[in-house]
RNA sequence: CGGGAGGUAGUUCAGCCCGGUAGAAUACCUGGUUUGGGACCAGGGGGUCGCAGGUUCGAAUCCUGUCCUCCCGACCA
């Protein structure tokens, strides 16, 4: 392990790309464009699993799995949606390799085991699941249905990023569908609540919720809610979507219901998903120069103990009073490693904790033993102090707490502070050249004039914030009417 | 997918132009001294130079192909 990584204000690209792999979160594998998670990154990704399957569940859905293969067939039935992923679909068409005749060792794909029909690997899994859902439904009584699946998908993408864009990721797809129209709304809203709570009060980074425009919208939905988190470079990045399908997939495989009346009608359909994609958002949020920074709600280890000592004399005594304290904080049900390894000295094990982000670090030596204190070091803030061993196990969950607060409370300061309202062209390019970070313009409302703004500046439409007040003006580009402003940002 | 850079010890890199027994630092192993911010001394092990072909008496070095990574662009519901 080197001793630093590249600081953010020389690359951040090149920072971003250091940390994870120092962080030891993933690396990169033999396969172009898909990742290795490591255990230390799985642990996070667990975590954050963990916290939003529980508030999934506590919201009334339930867990399922679908399959890998989608039949061609039956990826192409809602037309949009499919056009919207053939670009970025890798299709298995055989089942068999052989023996190559002309090169011992070697294997060929089997001509003979050519697939009657292909099977995209899925992309997302909306239509095997509406496919299936029509078996599943035949009556109101059989509303509504609110599946998840944590899965693993594919989108071939040109050019990848850890985290941030893999050609495989992990996420969670959540399918449900119901009778009204009016319900449809509500859980699409719903769960854009549950991701916005979980990414602000979990991941401590705050997030703009809002709906996408008809550009940005995912192909097959009628609304495409988001929630729109900002990194530290002033870059914005979606981190979750809640999508409002209508009535698109129900008719396409047609799926209908028969209401109490025994009016045949069909169903109407949400879909909403998060991924890995979170653990970079993670990454970029809070981190700095000496490595990872994480909120202890997510943090797989939250509290480090680093035994300074000479001898076996003063290690065992060192170990007597810290085995105590590590039992009651695992009663407390706090994460909590004792590093006693003998392999490293103390200053290594500092920054090692260090650029994996443990929130709180507990040094103890001989002398503090003496002094009955520890010292206590936050991640966040590098603040170190002495505190009483008779009291540490309670103030270690105090610390957490305020970490927690105080990395939510940083972020949400900087992205406040990066959201600009502009009234000129002048502006607008200004803002985005140099101080980053949203930018609150009138816009006239056209994909046409979105896609102009695009081409001559990379930036989006990120969202239309959702509660956005009405409020008269003039397009940022073309000086026509607009009713609301919207916000811009370049993005991941 | 286009342009550029790169791949040599676990890691970071030198060597390549100009072909001739594969190097450094760090990490690792052994022993000892150490331990309050990435310790020190002594000794030691480790690389078919991304992979596959070709040229050559001889290839890390030259040529061709291919794979992977990074940067820029196109693309990214």
């Amino acid at each position: 392990m080197s001793k630093a990584i590249t600081s953010r204000a020389q690359d951040y690209s090149q920072w971003y790309n250091d940390l994870v792999l120092k962080a030891e979160l993933a690396d990169y594998s033999a396969v172009r464009g898909c990742m290795v998670i490591k255990p230390y990154g799985f642990a996070l990704w667990e975590n954050m699993r963990d916290a939003l399957d529980k508030m999934f569940k506590d919201t009334g859905h339930v867990n399922a799995y679908f399959p890998l293969f989608v039949p061609k067939s039956l990826f192409e039935v809602e037309e949009k949606n499919a056009e919207g992923f053939a670009k970025e679909c890798a299709i298995v068409t055989h089942y068999r390799l052989k023996a190559d005749p002309n090169q011992k060792g070697k294997l060929i794909v089997d001509p003979e085991a050519k697939l009657e029909e292909e099977l995209v690997i899925r992309s997302t899994s909306e239509a095997i699941i509406w496919n299936t859902y029509k078996n599943w439904i035949q009556s109101y009584r059989d509303l509504p249905i609110l599946v998840n699946q944590w899965a693993n998908v594919v989108r071939w993408e040109m050019r990848t990023r850890l985290f941030l864009r893999t050609a495989e990721f992990l996420w969670q797809e959540g399918h449900t569908a119901h009778a009204t129209r009016a319900e449809a709304i509500a859980e699409t809203e719903r769960m854009l609540d549950v991701y916005a709570d979980f990414v602000e009060n979990w991941m401590a980074v705050p997030v703009i919720k809002g709906i996408k425009t008809p550009n940005e919208r995912f192909a097959g939905a009628e609304d495409t809610y988001c929630i729109e988190a900002l990194m530290q470079d002033g870059k914005a990045l979606q981190a979750g979507t809640s999508h409002f399908l209508g009535q698109n997939f129900a008719k396409a495989f047609d799926v209908k219901f028969s209401d109490r009346e025994n009016k045949l009608d069909y169903v109407w359909a949400t879909s909403w998903g998060v991924s890995t994609r979170l653990i970079g958002a993670l990454v970029m949020a809070h981190s700095d120069d000496d490595g990872l920074i994480l909120p202890p709600r997510v943090a797989p280890i939250q509290v480090v103990i680093v035994p300074i000592y000479k001898g076996e004399k003063q290690k065992s005594a060192i170990d007597n009073k810290v085995n105590a304290i590590v039992k009651e904080l695992k009663n407390a049900g706090i994460r909590v490693k004792y590093d006693d390894s003998d392999q490293a000295r103390p200053g290594w094990k500092f920054a090692e904790y260090e650029m994996k982000g443990v929130p709180l670090r507990m040094a103890i030596g001989a002398r503090d033993l003496e002094q009955g204190v520890a010292e206590l070091a936050r991640r966040d803030t590098k603040e170190k102090k002495s505190v009483s061993l008779d009291k540490i196990t309670a103030i270690i969950p105090l610390e957490l707490a305020d970490i927690q607060q105080q990395l939510f409370d940083r972020a949400h300061t900087f992205r406040n502070a990066h959201i600009t309202p502009v009234d000129s062209w002048e502006e607008f390019v200004k803002v985005l050249d140099s101080k980053t970070g949203f930018v609150a313009a009138h816009w006239d409302g056209t994909p046409e004039t979105e896609e102009a703004i695009k081409e001559k500046t990379k930036a989006t439409i990120r969202c239309i914030p959702l509660n956005n007040p009405a409020e008269i003006g003039a397009c940022i580009l073309t000086g026509k009417p607009s009713a609301q402003r919207v916000l811009f940002a370049r993005a991941y």
